[in-house]
DNA sequence: CTATTGTATTCGAATAATCGAATATCCGAA
DNA sequence: TTCGGATATTCGATTATTCGAATACAATAG
C-alpha cells in the first residue's frame, strides 16, 4: 500500500459524493458559477461552495473570476467524461469456478515461488496452511 | 441529481480507501484469500474482512469456497482494470482565462435561452442578474 | 465430537464527512 | 465610501466510516 494509493483514495473521494458529481456534470455542459448551480442542484449556496473547494483541492475544477462572479470550469475535463463514463458502465458480473480459481491460484504460487527462491532461500512461507481440497 | 447519480456516488465510495484499492490491485494479479491478504497489506484479518464485504455489496469482487478457504477474485476485472488505471493518470490541469470563460457561457445562455423560449415564454430566469463585465 | 484454522460479524470508540446557519470577504455600482 | 450581490469560511450538530477487540461461524482433520 504505497503512498500513491493513499493519493489515488482520496482522489477518489473527491467524487464519492452525489452533489460532486452532479456538479461535474453540469460543468461538462459548460462553465457556471455557484448561483447557476444553486438553481440546477438540490442543495444550499454554502453547501455548493464547500463542494466546489473539495472539487478545487482535487483539481478537478478551477474557476475564472468575472466581477463579483467565479465561474466554474472542469480543468482536467477529459478525466472527468472519462469518470463519470466509467461509473455508468455496467460490465457483466462474472462468476467463477472454484477450479478456475484454484488453476489460478496455483499458477500464481508456482511464479511467486519462483521469484522468491530466486532471491533468498525462504521457503515459500503458507506450506503450513493446511491442504487444499483439491 | 437523479438516482443513479446516487448509484454513482455510492459505487465509487467503494474504490475510496487506500485498504480496498490495495486489495483491488492485489486481485488484479489473481485471486486471493483473506490470510493471502493479510501477508500483503499493513491490515488485520478482521479489517480486511470489513473491506472485503464492501467490495462485495459493489459487486466488484466475489469469492469461490475452496474448502475452509474463500478465494476472492475480481468479478468485473475490467471496470477495475480501467479504473486503477484512471486514477493512476494525471492528465494536465488547463488554465482558462475569463474570456474564453465568458464565451463559454455565452454560447451556453443562448442555446438554454433557445431551449427556453422553445418550449414556455418563461423568460430565462436569472436576467435580473447583474450585468457581467464586458 | 473436539480442536483448529480461516473467515465473518458485532460492538464500541475514535475519527471524518456532511450540512445549515451565521458570518466574513470580495467586487463593482452609486 | 457605503451598499448589495456573489461567494467563501467558520462553527456546531448530526451522521457515517473506520478500526480493533471479541466473538461467532464454518469446514475439516483427528
Amino acid at each position: 500500500m504505497t503512498i500513491e494509493t493513499q493519493a489515488a483514495a482520496e482522489f477518489l473521494k473527491a467524487f464519492s459524493h452525489p452533489t460532486r458529481l452532479a456538479i461535474l456534470q453540469e460543468l461538462q455542459a459548460g462553465p457556471k458559477c455557484v448561483i447557476d448551480m444553486e438553481e440546477l442542484l438540490p442543495a444550499r449556496q454554502a453547501n455548493i461552495s464547500q463542494h466546489l473547494a473539495v472539487l478545487r483541492h482535487a483539481k478537478l475544477v478551477d474557476y475564472a473570476q468575472d466581477g463579483a462572479l467565479r465561474c466554474y470550469y472542469l480543468c482536467r475535463p477529459n478525466l472527468v467524461e472519462d469518470m463519470l463514463k466509467l461509473v455508468g458502465r455496467d460490465e457483466p458480473i462474472i462468476k467463477r469456478s472454484p477450479e478456475e480459481i484454484q488453476a489460478d491460484k496455483e499458477r500464481l504460487a508456482k511464479a511467486m515461488m519462483q521469484q522468491a527462491t530466486a532471491k533468498e532461500k525462504k521457503p515459500t512461507e503458507g506450506a503450513s496452511r493446511r491442504k487444499v481440497t483439491q
